[in-house]
DNA sequence: CTAAGGATTAACT
DNA sequence: GTTAATCCTTAGT
């Protein structure tokens, strides 16, 4: 198991940055417990020629900001009043891409995951979206801005190849309102695994 | 199917 | 300064 360098995150391709995290592993440690799971849903925002991106045109704010330091940090920001969700950002300082993450299969510290979503049995609605694995692993907006190679939240390449023939690329979720830019196939997601998020 | 929830932002005065 | 519309969604009818 190796945690990804800073290296990974400072490359300029976050779309091609999004199809390799398939497979990988996010591992949160916090206060004392560990949680985690293999990545299977991700979606790619870039900061130029795509309005879906919260960055896009270098529109600069108080809830942006961190969008614009060097690739390696962690965007969290909430949405519709309740749900956090959990970016990684990429690229360059002041080239404000991010990968979402939408899907994560439960693997490491299941039980504490339950209790963080209110759960007795494991199912999709553990991890399967993206305002649902960010509970599981006690990720909240508190963690704005963490740098994704130290100890509290980071990811894991644990060696697995996934074939191309394995990942299924679509048009993004949930953001109609980006025009021309909403059809873009920036969606991954592995065949065949239960842990996606619902397609709307 | 729809209501909820609060931060964020752009558009005003 | 204030207001209103919007949102990378989920849980509950």
């Amino acid at each position: 198991m190796m945690k990804l360098p800073i290296a990974f995150y400072r490359q300029p391709d976050v779309v091609q940055i999004s199809r390799i995290l398939l497979g990988k592993h996010l591992f949160t440690n916090l206060n004392g417990v560990l949680t985690g799971g293999r990545i299977v849903e991700t979606e790619a925002y870039a900061h130029q020629n795509d309005q879906a991106c919260h960055s896009h045109l270098g529109r600069f704010t108080k809830r942006t900001r961190v969008m614009y330091e060097a690739g390696g940090v962690a965007y969290v920001y909430l949405i519709y009043g309740r749900y956090a969700l959990f970016n990684i950002i990429t690229n360059e300082a002041g080239k404000a891409d991010a990968v979402l993450i939408r899907g994560l299969e439960p693997i490491e510290g299941i039980p504490e995951m339950l209790l963080r979503r209110g759960l007795t049995t494991v199912s999709p609605q553990l991890t399967a979206g993206p305002g649902l694995l960010t509970q599981a692993l006690g990720i909240t907006t508190t963690y704005y801005g963490t740098d994704l190679t130290g100890d509290l939240i980071w990811i894991e390449d644990r060696g697995e190849i996934i074939p191309e023939e394995q990942i299924l690329a679509s048009p993004r979720v949930g953001i109609d309102y980006a025009g021309v830019d909403a059809a873009l196939p920036w969606r991954f997601r592995l065949k065949n695994s239960r842990w996606t998020s619902p397609a709307k």
